[in-house]
DNA sequence: AGCTTGCATAAAAATAATTTTATATGAAAT
DNA sequence: ATTTCATATAAAATTATTTTTATGCAAGCT
């Protein structure tokens, strides 16, 4: 995804989901109402910078929100992108069911 | 996209989108029923194993379909796929009215 | 058959993305 | 004020993708 490219935003949303990490991340923000980075290192034995590398393409997609509280930088889903909406259902799909959310839930240090 | 990569289908999707000429090449096939790959070459100014390269992404991520006719080998959308189709109004958007395919038409050599 | 056209594919070269390693920053704790 | 923790970011190293260049193949023409 080179620099000066016309029809960026598109093109950013689906190089962002065009990535298996990044991806399965999408997944487990789509059970969890929200992630810190640490979460998702531990989640996923990736290293820090990693999924820091990962989170930021995807904020650059606008497919997540950040939130600085406290130490921690909690990341969700921006499910007021209507794209993001229009592909979850084939994302979801062979997810296990419980771990697909359907409340709000706990999480996180 | 490295190799072994699991839950490819989905990955190979997005990432067949994920690129400027590809997206072109679908917009443009939005427009034409089915467009050869010489149509395709000089309506972008693009050498033929660029397009055939980036055609056989679109291939192998189940965009599009092809069919040899005579010498030449037509390419067009794989509406049945339910991904694309969702995706497709994404795509459209931002397009000349024009430009959108609504009936069929006769193209090509 | 031999030529030409349209296209796929392979190999090499160029470019871009990802990962790793190292460093910086912001916030709380001591 | 110093240290520690969680995370972002930068630079270097690695790996993947794209482009170019070269070649091969199928189909029609002469």
């Amino acid at each position: 995804m080179q620099a000066g490219t016309k029809g960026t935003e598109l093109v950013k949303f689906f190089f962002a989901l065009s990535e298996p990490i990044r991806l399965e991340i999408i997944r487990a923000l789509l059970s969890a109402k929200e992630l810190c980075v640490c979460q998702i290192v531990q989640a996923f034995g990736l290293s820090q910078p990693k999924v820091s590398f990962h989170m930021r393409v995807l904020r650059e997609a606008d497919l997540v929100l950040w939130k600085r509280r406290g130490r921690w930088v909690y990341y969700r889903l921006n499910l007021e992108n209507p794209m993001l909406r229009a592909v979850l259902p084939f994302i979801e799909e062979g997810m296990e069911v419980s771990k697909i959310q359907t409340t709000a839930c706990e999480v996180g240090p």
